[in-house]
Formats: structure tokens, C-alpha cells, sequence
DNA sequence: CGCTCTCTTGAGTTTACTCAACGTTCGTGG
DNA sequence: CCACGAACGTTGAGTAAACTCAAGAGAGCG
């Protein structure tokens, strides 16, 4: 069970589970200090559009935000799935552009940094420094687990896999517990995630539901049989750094 | 056609192509200074495995290094494939141990950067930090557009769209020209970048072939119809960030 | 020369897709 | 309050894409 401390603070939930110990009082007191907005955001609300130049970078507080691209005929493919706690484009500080569209999936609570204010923070700080690069690179740590499971997994892993992954990145920030968690997708956007089409997500949303392993109604997810789900998913947590390191 | 300034010394081609410019004569010195060991390699090494620790990162000079990992029966799925002048493993410095298998393709030169010299030719140096944090985020953009080849291509289009990446990447260091690369892998190594069977992938050639787009034979690619082929792969540079930002 | 590795091709199967229809839920306006 | 429409989920039937299995061809090497 992830502790509670700190998530009254903004940046509380900031690599929270992995390695957020080696963050010093005074950088998160820097961090803290440098928020420029935080706001609430409707569902369904583009926030970055690929191309554009990016000034500020945001953190996700509450909610979930994806970021996708589109592909000829305007289909979409996710490349990514945030929750609290996860910068969503702090890769646009190095970058100056993005590659990709950011957008809400359901309302979120968000913090906005100026790119200069975050320069300015890493100044003489290069522990901190080195954990903003870091939690960038989780994030492309993400990306290879999902090279693996568009390119190595059928459908029924493809789901299973990412449903395992959002349980532990959500137990590591509090935000799930035995298995049941919140998820404001639709079938068609979980299609969008894992390379496949509306109609074959619901068949295999059924086929998972009735071997008893996950339900996945309302936008509540609920697993119901871990250990089966992360076979079938060929899931090992590693690739997301947790600092308790169990397999499962 | 790529200029090859600075080929002749270590770190020549690092960014060449993409913002090399903002790198200052004291940045690259100071890289260049540092630098542990330059060393060969033959072809079809492991170089790093999945969880080890490492303290040293790694420069690609001369020929080609992948990284993948296995799925539960031992198949391999690719996350990247490197070209010289990309830095392999430097996610390693701040991630402290990876998440997948480094090995070499056909025979390499590589150099190495202890990372306790690395923190150190950083101190002081916002600029240079910021430019090496941006060196893997391009990585993370690229294993994005592999997400989105996967997810979104058919096989045709992933080994065009994967085709043209390579050719783009190989002609910003200035080894590739007229579409003309060599490219050290078996039709069996493509399938597990492009989430395909080797046979599979070798119907997909014959195609490409007798189409008149791509020609790949004894390690050597040759592309044809360029426009072809990059309308094939859904290819757009963009998420390269090329400083030559050219739609083709 | 014979072995191994890679590439190639054919035939049949499996997986996921497309198209189409129907069900369910929920919000809105008559 | 009910009727209607819109959005989402569900199911069936047929199709297309990629896979598996198997066999043979070509190249390179000891």
C-alpha cells in the first residue's frame, strides 16, 4: 500500500514509488516554488498540438492525459497514458517542440511550469536535474515495453499488458488498490493504445472477463486475477524502475 | 549531401544534423576530452544486458548496435536501432541500469564515457546537460514513431516507414546518399523490428521490389522511389528533428 | 564435397479486421 | 413523463492479413 505523504502538495506525487527519495527537501522546495498555474481541464481537451513550440512544461495532478499521433486517415495512436504525478511534457524543456499531441482524457488537475523557471531550478542542482531527465526516460522506458507489445503480444496480452502496467504505476501513486482502479477510456481508446480496432477490444474485454481475469466496465477497471493477467501479458514491472522491485 | 566536418574526430557526427550547431567548441571539447576508451567490436556481440548495472556510456563511431528484448519463448523484439554518432546507452547514466539488451549488429567501433566523468564535464555546463538530455529524448521520439508503426502499419508500410527512417537518420551523419545505405541485417533481424515472421517480411521485399521502392540485398539498401515509399510508411522526419526540415 | 545459414516459395490455418445490425444508456426537448 | 437521438457497447458473418509448417534453392565455409 503506497503511503499518503505529501500528496497534499503539488509536486507530492512526483516519482512517487521510484527513486522520489533521492529527491532532497530543497529541490522539491525548488520545484514547489517555481509553479507558475495550476488549473483544472475538462475531458477530451487538446492541450499540445505536435509542431507547436512549448514554453511550459505541466505535471498531471489529478485525471488521466494521453498523448497520441495520427495517423493518414486521421486514426489515432496512443504513445502514451499518464497519470498523477507524471510530468506529460517535460521533454518538450530539451526539445522546444513535440513530436505528438497531448490531450485529457477525462478532467484533470494540472501544475504549468515556464521553461525558464525550470531552467533556472536546475541551475547548481544537478541531482535534481538528473531526476527530471530521469522521469523523462521512464517515460521512454514506457515506450519500449509498448514497442514489445504492439510487436511482440496478441490482442488479449496487448490489453492484459497495459492493464497490469496502469495498476502498478497507479499503486505507486496511491491510486489503485487490489486491483481496482479508475480509467476514463473507451473501448475505442483502449483499441487506440493497443494497435487494434473497436469491435476486437470488446471481444477481448469479454473473453477476459469471462476466464475471470479483468473487468473493465464504467471506467473502472477491476483485476481479478493479477497473477493470470501478467502471464497472459508477459508483464514484469522492472521497465518501470519501482523501488519495491517484487514480480508480479 | 551531409558535409563531414568533424568526422575525424570522436564525437564528429553526435548530432550532426539536429542542432549540432548548438553545441559549443568548449562543449565538444570537453566531451572529447573525456572520453575513456575507443575500442572495436565484432559483429553480433552482447554488449549490455537487461538489469545490469552500468557506470559507463557508450558512443556508436562506425557501424550498427540494436537493442531489443525478449519476450517469454526467447523471441526478440528490436526498440532501436543505432547509427554512428548516436550514443547507445547514455539513458544509462542517469537510469543507473537498463531495461534491455544492447548487442551489436555487423562489426563496430564504439567509445565509452565513464559516468563519474560525464557528471563532471556537465557541471557548469547548462547548455551541454540540456543537449545530451535532448541526444535521448531523441530516442524516446523514435521509439514513439515505432509505437505508432506498429500499431497503425501493415507490414508493407512498417518496413517502408522503418526503410526510410534509416535512410533519413544515415544521411544526416553522411552515410547514406541517393537512398544508398548498408544496412548489416538478416530478413529474420528486420521481422523482429517490424513485429513480423521472417518470412513474412521476405514476401514483404519481394513486393517492395517488383513495386520498383526498395531493393535490400546482401546488407545493402537501395531506395528506389523515395516518395513512394515514405507515402507507404506514413513516413514524416518531423519527429527526427532534422535541422534540414525537408517533407520527404 | 558436404554442411550450415539464409533466403525463397507454396499451402493451409489463425487472427484480427470490416461491415452491418442491434442493444443499452443517458441526456434532452416536446 | 415519455420519445427521440446520440454515443457507446455487443454480436454475427464474411474477408483479409499475417502466421505456421514444410520443403527446396543459393551462398559461403571448413
Amino acid at each position: 500500500m503506497a503511503e499518503v505523504t505529501g500528496t497534499e502538495t503539488i509536486t507530492g506525487r512526483f516519482l512517487m514509488g521510484r527513486r522520489r527519495s533521492q529527491l532532497t527537501a530543497d529541490d522539491i522546495a525548488a520545484l514547489e516554488g517555481s509553479v507558475q498555474t495550476v488549473r483544472s481541464l475538462p475531458a477530451r481537451t487538446l492541450m499540445i498540438t505536435a509542431g507547436e513550440r512549448v514554453t511550459v512544461s505541466t505535471m498531471l495532478l489529478e485525471g488521466f492525459i494521453c498523448r497520441y499521433m495520427d495517423d493518414r486517415e486521421g486514426l489515432r495512436q496512443l504513445v502514451a497514458i499518464h497519470v498523477p504525478g507524471d510530468f506529460v511534457d517535460l521533454h518538450g524543456f530539451p526539445m522546444e517542440m513535440l513530436d505528438h499531441d497531448i490531450a485529457t482524457l477525462g478532467p484533470v488537475k494540472v501544475a504549468s511550469w515556464p521553461h525558464a523557471a525550470l531552467a533556472k531550478v536546475m541551475e547548481g542542482r544537478p541531482n535534481l536535474t538528473r531526476m527530471l531527465w530521469f522521469s523523462t526516460l521512464l517515460d521512454a522506458a514506457m515506450h519500449r515495453e509498448w514497442i514489445f507489445r504492439l510487436g511482440r503480444l496478441g490482442a488479449e496480452g496487448r490489453v492484459a499488458h497495459l492493464m497490469c502496467e496502469l495498476n502498478v504505476r497507479l499503486e505507486m501513486v496511491g491510486l489503485a488498490s487490489d486491483g481496482r482502479f479508475p480509467l476514463p477510456l473507451k473501448q475505442a481508446d483502449l483499441a487506440e493504445a493497443c494497435g487494434l480496432t473497436g469491435v476486437h477490444v470488446n471481444r477481448v474485454l469479454r473473453s477476459l472477463r469471462e476466464r475471470g481475469m479483468l473487468v473493465f466496465r464504467n471506467g473502472i477497471v477491476e483485476i481479478l486475477d493479477r497473477r493470470a493477467l501478467a502471464t497472459l501479458g508477459e508483464f514484469d514491472p522492472a521497465y518501470l524502475f519501482p523501488d519495491d522491485l517484487r514480480k508480479d
